[in-house]
DNA sequence: AATGTTACGTTATATTATAACAACATCCCA
DNA sequence: TGGGATGTTGTTATAATATAACGTAACATT
């Protein structure tokens, strides 16, 4: 089924992630209302599927989802989704992964960095001024505008390094 | 033919590019026979048609170039090759453009910042240490262990911008 | 030359994403 | 309230990137 199978964890080693999933569809649903967007039943439901957890998911792991629940879907439906929560800073690309991510300040337009544990495959989103702020200095000596930034490290979370006893 | 289409200029408004691929070529050379690896015609070839500039190719580009040279090529052919030269840090892949680029610092496996024109196309490779202790503090913070950063910069490089009178 | 190893050729297929157009829903105003 | 404009979803086809699997050829070592 799920072509990535994680099961540790990273973000914090024993939170609530029900908290987190009702706080991030609440966040949505009145960031949508305020700013006039539409947060159709299909986008609620592809972000709440989304945050299902920490891990990023694949647009066709998501797809397959929407298929066993019943309703039709082919990819344009779930990559417009996609482009929707994405464009509203509801969610995240994961460039390195081709997969998506809740975001943790959503309607934000932030500049964010990822930290992916290639254990359990959780991401952990970081906003650290001091990387932005290098990756502006170098800009500004170069005379070039920043658009976009990728930054995702990979590496080993601390829960899964603790538990390497596999 | 080439996916990609662009021809402006990035990493040195108007040096002699001649100097760059022969120097990347010669030290490859010298690495490959240091290290007993072989850099064999094919490998030989895809590296220098990599360094053909200073913009990520891609890996169909380079595809179709083989195949109008007359050599028989199919995809595992050209991955095969640009895994070669990626784990022989020769070239770095770019993530967010499925594309491959020489890299400036042969042999070291080092980790790389990239700064994209996503109007000339080209691709600058910095070496910035202060974008790596960031990040290296921030893993430090969360007990991440690092295996792998990408780190690339999208935007407007400082040649495109002052000749933005298309 | 015999042998083991590495590289390459070949066919098929997996994975991720988009183009193009039709059908349906929602909104807004006459 | 109707009816056109706009936005969303369904549907089919296909593009773009990448890998699996297996056979053959080249190379290296003895
Ligand atoms: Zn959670
Ligand atoms: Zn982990
Ligand atoms: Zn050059
Ligand atoms: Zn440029």
């Amino acid at each position: 089924m799920s072509r990535l199978k994680h099961t540790k964890q990273f973000p914090a080693a024993d939170h609530d992630h029900k908290t987190c999933i009702a706080h991030a569809l609440q966040e949505a649903e009145a960031y949508c209302k305020q700013r006039g967007l539409r947060l159709t039943e299909l986008r609620r439901r592809v972000l709440e599927l989304i945050w299902a957890n920490h891990q990023p998911v694949g647009a066709y792991d998501l797809l397959e989802q929407l298929t066993h629940e019943g309703r039709k879907a082919a990819p344009p439906t779930i990559y417009r989704s996609l482009d929707f929560l994405m464009q509203s800073d509801l969610i995240h690309r994961i460039t390195s992964l081709n997969a998506y991510v809740g975001c943790n300040h959503p309607g934000l337009n932030h500049a964010a960095q990822f930290f992916i544990c290639e254990d359990c495959g959780q991401a952990a989103e970081m906003d650290d001024a001091k990387i932005e702020s290098a990756i502006a200095k170098d800009a500004k000596r170069l005379g070039f505008t920043v658009e976009k930034r990728t930054i995702e490290v990979a590496g080993i979370c601390a829960h899964c390094k603790h538990h390497s006893n596999t």
